[in-house]
DNA sequence: ATTACTATTAGGTCATTCCCCTATTTGAAG
DNA sequence: CTTCAAATAGGGGAATGACCTAATAGTAAT
């Protein structure tokens, strides 16, 4: 057999983290070079250890996957990555996407999609969970029955900065402030956030910005 | 040696579950007899194969580990139950507890930790993360100060009840709907549970409902 | 029994926020 | 150039929130 591939764990949680790379090494063709806690060390990771393959959590602490992606990608444009994500939404998928991920999987999987999406990703391959491919599928075309095929980039910058706000417990009169700004045009940005989002109240938002790792449990 | 010891093991994510039956496996002293995805199955999984021990995630959709518990103490009452927590805050450690549970773990927390754990248990010994540890500590210290000793349920069953509508989405006027309230009651309610919490905003509210299980992301 | 405390209910008042609509400016795409 | 999206912000009425007070019922402790 030829020699092992190097993987790049990346989860905030140590004891996740811990059982991915035992379901890894009992794989016999994966080796573990490293682990990190949050997307703002994976370059240094990468550097030290030259991996085939990372594997990143979506939602993290520090930096999220979406975040380090781009970094990621920035520097080692054919390292494929892997995202891993919580929940079972197809919100970030595209952009996910767009960013360059190779791999788009839910953390509740079965482990034989890991490994068939850690082949496909060797051989320059995509995969993506089936259940969320269905969905991605369903979007488009819902867009584009919609006439228009707008593959919306979800917020904007300033909507999601202030979408992170919202979440974290600030109130408009607070994130006016912060950010220099008129009460009316947060309450502005706010209307706008949920309109696109079709979300009506605070507590599907707040779920809405955990679930997508715009801010944190 | 002597025969491994039989562990139930109930996460709502697979590919986490896998792991960690990776991960318990690799110690050779272990077998995963069975798995759940949901604390309302646990029951069935014990009946079925008569474990040594039981690991259960707290934060499950349907029914939580800490609602599991019951279950579980209730006819078993000396089968040891391991709880894993996502986030550290040792907000439920108590009740967990109370209710008889023999080890209390972050997901964050070393590999070892899972080990340690695992050997205490099975010695009829109670295990609490470190980290935990402090903050209960902290919180017992605090009490002692404050007078009284009084280990507070945190919440009481309307109140819980309330949070959870609160943590769903649901405004003050539907839920004072649906309960057959006053929306004043409904305030009322909302206030004490944040002064409980030490919450001033509805964000941290739903944050603090997901922590600890009364809702779901 | 009596006391004391908790849980649950609810009103009043005033400040804040939300909702719906409209409007200006700037920059990028065509 | 023109068109459209993004970012900014105001008006006005409705809804909600914060803060205070208080009654009733139930339970625990003495």
């Amino acid at each position: 057999m030829a020699e092992k591939k190097k993987v790049v764990l990346v989860d905030d949680h140590h004891l996740v983290r811990a059982g991915l790379r035992a379901l890894l090494e009992d794989l016999n063709y994966y080796e573990v070079v490293a682990e990190g806690a949050d997307g703002s060390e994976v370059l240094a990771l990468i550097e030290k250890t030259n991996p085939d393959v990372v594997i990143l959590d979506i939602a993290m602490k520090i930096k999220s996957g979406l975040d380090a992606l781009i970094d990621i990608k920035a520097l080692y444009p054919t390292l494929p990555v892997i995202l891993l994500t919580m929940h079972n939404t197809s919100d970030y998928l595209q952009t996910a996407i767009e960013r360059g991920a190779s791999a788009y999987l839910l953390k509740d999987s079965a482990e034989v999609e890991l490994e068939l999406a850690l082949n496909a990703v060797l051989k320059n391959e995509i995969y993506i969970s089936p259940k969320l491919s269905e969905q991605l599928l369903e979007t488009l075309n819902a867009d584009r029955k919609s006439e228009k095929v707008i593959v919306s980039k979800v917020l904007t910058p300033r909507q999601t900065e202030i979408l992170k706000m919202l979440a974290d417990g600030k109130g408009t009169k607070e994130i006016a402030f912060d950010l220099g700004l008129s009460v009316k045009t947060i309450e502005s940005h706010r209307s706008q956030i949920m309109e696109r989002l079709q979300i009506r109240d605070l507590a599907s938002l707040v779920r809405f910005a955990i679930k997508n790792g715009v801010t944190t449990l």
